[in-house]
DNA sequence: CGTCTCATTGAGTTCTGTCAATCTAAGTGG
DNA sequence: CCACTTAGATTGACAGAACTCAATGAGACG
């Protein structure tokens, strides 16, 4: 592809899932030999196969290690709509591998590699090692709070604002695995793929980046994005990103259990 | 208010936390014990009063025991998009108290009791038994479920099917803990609020309330939503819920560290 | 050289928001 | 008890946003 940009940092892990989770808690060599026992195998993806399939059971966590990915849900209608849109680095199965039955589709919009372990093998070393469990919460709260900025988007922002978060969004997190340069990126999706997420037509969204680049806020080439100013439209776009809190480490665990306490003053109230 | 409707089911459990945590795993009389520990108090919110606010630091979990909320975000324009609302056994502070600041604000819509605790307590009480972190994931992965619904419904969905899925949703929501009837309840909400959490204008949501009302699914006097045929809206709305597994019970734990397992596969792959 | 996917553009229509006014019920203070 | 205020629901007229349908390009690929 024409003007490809790739430049993985040396500081990237080459292992997709210690990167994610050391982003949230210490982790120490004996955790990272944890989390390595509980992967199953590293597992290629061609390209539109569905993953993930709206009401069949999953019950795997795959860490993306290359490729793209939407998870989506089919409408009666046919209309599509995009949940969210997945890079290097993100879950597939967080939320669907928690359902009886998944609610959404992924499917994958590019070859993927990515590795795999048994959802039931990681919530057995959560009940080994507690701290998984409480990295596992922070992934889903993670994604709970990726999901309500795309409320926020859809919901109040104008198609425009929308098209443009989106591009400002996307290329932070294709920065962070090397994927995109100080001022750009190649987009690795179609515009159908982009209105499905943002919840526009096809051909309105492409007039919306007519616009941005009648008024001097990108430029496009071949799927090459360039923010012509990149603070700019930051303040366009008022993004602002939060950071989730880091887990708290365990505090010293007082020989084993004291369970002293005091008792619990709410079953007094009321 | 008039035709308030309000049946507690007795086997409706006193204590929202214990209730909603009882949803996903299975919960001992010891268990229940520690979750009472962790409860710091029993907390009275008045009416209009924010109880997250955007931008600033929030590490507590509240337990709605009573009373509604909205979680929401303002924009720049002045615009507000309530990304849900919250009813009785739900929880404030997921995912608000795991950002460094909030990313946005709660507001109570009527006076509300709540059960509280502190993030730290409980993420101490995740570290000493792993069953809690497990049980936090699950809360935070039907969070983001939530949530994901919402984008479908916004995104893709026409403002009546919206609409008429919102009443259903929280008819059902509702039911759970005895504030509706079969076939009715009682709307906590104004329709300013309502509007605000379907992206839509004051208007035009009343215009598909008068329209709901004159194609017959449902009758609407003094905030009384009764459905005239619940079977009917819901194919019309296509409602189907999802429900999430039950969280595994621990395996036998092996005497302690037993850790031979295969090598992981995934370091040789590329 | 077809075929396919994807991007782009135009014309017309529908949906939805904005603005403004009215109406009701519920308080509130005198 | 009544005038006044306020919050919320309702309605109408109008403008603008966004969609649908349809056609045209442009490049990739076999």
């Amino acid at each position: 592809m024409h003007g490809r940009v790739r430049v993985i940092p040396e500081s990237t892990y080459d292992d997709p899932l210690v990167a994610r989770l050391d982003q949230h808690i210490e982790l120490s060599a004996a955790d990272i030999a944890l989390l390595g026992s509980v992967i199953d195998a590293s597992v290629t993806i061609s390209k539109r196969r569905d993953v993930v399939v709206d009401g069949y059971e999953f019950r795997k966590l795959y860490f993306i290690k290359d490729g793209f990915a939407a998870r989506y849900r089919l409408l009666p209608n046919g209309k599509r709509q995009i949940i969210n849109l997945l890079v290097p680095g993100d879950i597939i199965g967080v939320p669907s591998s928690f359902l009886d039955r998944a609610n959404f589709s992924v499917t994958a919009l590019t070859e993927m590699k990515v590795q795999a372990c048994l959802l039931d093998a990681f919530v057995d070393l959560c009940y080994r090692h507690p701290k998984f469990g409480l990295a596992l919460s922070w992934l889903a709260v993670e994604e709970a709070t990726n999901y309500a900025e795309r409320i926020v988007d859809i919901g109040r922002r104008t198609s425009i604002e929308r098209l443009a978060r989106f591009l400002i969004e996307m290329h932070s997190r294709l920065f962070v695995s090397g994927r995109a340069t100080a001022d750009g990126f190649d987009l690795p999706f179609s515009q159908e793929v982009m209105s499905d997420a943002l919840g526009l037509s096809v051909p309105h969204l492409n007039r919306m980046f007519a616009q941005l680049r009648m008024d001097g806020l990108i430029s496009l080439q071949d799927r090459h994005v360039k923010f012509c100013d990149i603070v700019v439209i930051q303040e366009f776009t008022h993004f602002h990103p939060r950071r989730l809190m880091r887990i708290p480490a365990r505090r010293k665990p007082i020989i084993e259990k004291p369970e002293p306490k005091r008792p619990c003053k709410v079953r007094a109230a009321r």
